[in-house]
DNA sequence: AAGTGGTCTAGACCACCCT
DNA sequence: GGGTGGTCTAGACCACTTA
């Protein structure tokens, strides 16, 4: 293979398997890979982009730990669909006592188009014009426990409005349907007491203990395009996370 | 070197990095290996586990990855002391509106030692003769934000009683003194109201919401070697935290 | 100048999956 | 049987740190 380092002028501001890395990411994130769809064996993929096999493994095994790819022997490697129970879900934190999820199902769902408040702009940029906004409430067994309400900027999911009543759980359809890929989100929890309005929707007595959740979800690019705040019950759920040592390291 | 494959007849129940990271990090876990002590370097450690360079590279790469080692080329690898301020407060998640760290420091702490309760029992376990219950009330500013109650195995921190105070980030204390490495906690998240011992040691009203935290702490082992329930006041900080897609898949 | 980890390559053998 | 990823080895060159 021929070398591109120093050697021959060319200053490598990236590793080699972290340019790959960042180009097989672009694939996915424009749609060229779509969700589900199969890769090239490693050969190949080492040689399109002129390295070894080793360097090409890593930039896929690092894929593969952030959840973007699954590789199996014999099967090779996949654009993951995160439509598996466990991956499907790995947003929501609501587990009752015994840890099992807290399965949703939305009972109530709006959807408007508006011009972004100064809040949206802040979080979606100045470039957004308009702003699609979901509220739904989610119950489970019955009982309501969540109202959230979300905004995307509008260019993001340009035709939402004809996919209703919108599945359950987003992000996966975001992904399918708009090659949208959500990375990470960053919660911001606090405490606060039941509204009239709040308590009329979650069927509680006004003054109830609520978590409130404001949300920033990044999609692959980083780019911050989810705007979210949730209001939920805990009385017969709660938020449950798992912290790690290492979280703090690569963040 | 040696192969100790299956022509020779040993079975391998674990690849062989597996089983260095493995021994390594026992190493780590019974103080053999001390807190900012300096390991071998690659060559030397290859050797003696009789594998290749690149083979106890992946083990030790994915223990820096754990936030167990620090590497760096030139210096080496050494053991994590867990003291550089992002890593010291890994596990403390309250931040300001801006982001920030609200910096905690203790103003009333009580140590004692006690028969484990049937919720003790349960979580640090059936052959936990003795407990050590630690309660503390912590600032910021001048301002109380949290009380914590928190339990340990008194054999896991014997003597911990001729150290008071205790400092105010416990975790690199614990793996200093006891070689007690904290490497996970799951944290369970309600929203609560303040009762009127709550109100007196945070300042304020009864009736204000809080959030209510309950931690459950593992050791390298993956032992439970804590159980904590913690009180916040959010009315000047918040419990931040990022939730990144891989995190459900190795979990 | 010597030693360390970081990157990259090339090639071997294996277990697993599919047809 | 043919192809895939998983493991393991051996060796090269580089950048960086420390002395």
């Amino acid at each position: 293979m021929r070398k591109e380092n120093k050697k021959t002028g060319v200053l490598l501001a990236q590793p080699l398997y972290k340019r790959a890395e960042i180009e097989m990411t672009n694939r996915i994130a424009t749609g060229k890979w779509e969700a589900g769809a199969q890769l090239p064996n490693e050969f190949a993929l080492a040689d399109e982009f002129g390295v070894s096999q080793g360097t090409i493994r890593k930039a896929l095994m690092a894929m593969e730990h952030r959840g973007l790819l699954t590789r199996r022997p014999g099967r090779g490697t996949v654009v993951c669909k995160t439509t598996s129970e466990e991956s499907l879900y790995s947003f929501f934190r609501l587990r009752d006592a015994d840890g099992r999820m807290v399965v949703p199902s939305p009972v109530v769902e709006a959807v408007e188009f508006g011009e972004p408040t100064s809040e949206e702009t802040r979080i979606l940029g100045e470039s957004c014009p308009k702003v699609v906004r979901l509220a739904r409430v989610r119950e489970n067994n019955g009982r309501p426990f969540v109202v959230e309400r979300m905004s995307f900027d509008a260019r993001d999911c340009d035709g939402i409005e004809s996919d209703l009543p919108l599945p359950s759980s987003l992000y996966p359809y975001l992904h399918e349907r708009f090659s949208l890929v959500i990375m990470k989100v960053d919660e911001s929890i606090t405490a606060a007491l039941a509204d009239p309005e709040l308590a009329k929707s979650l069927q509680v007595e006004v003054g109830t203990p609520l978590l409130r959740i404001q949300r920033i979800a990044r999609d692959l690019a980083d780019r911050q395009v989810e705007l979210r705040e949730s209001y939920y019950r805990t009385d017969f759920a709660s938020y449950q996370i798992q912290l790690t040592r290492s979280d703090g390291a690569d963040a």
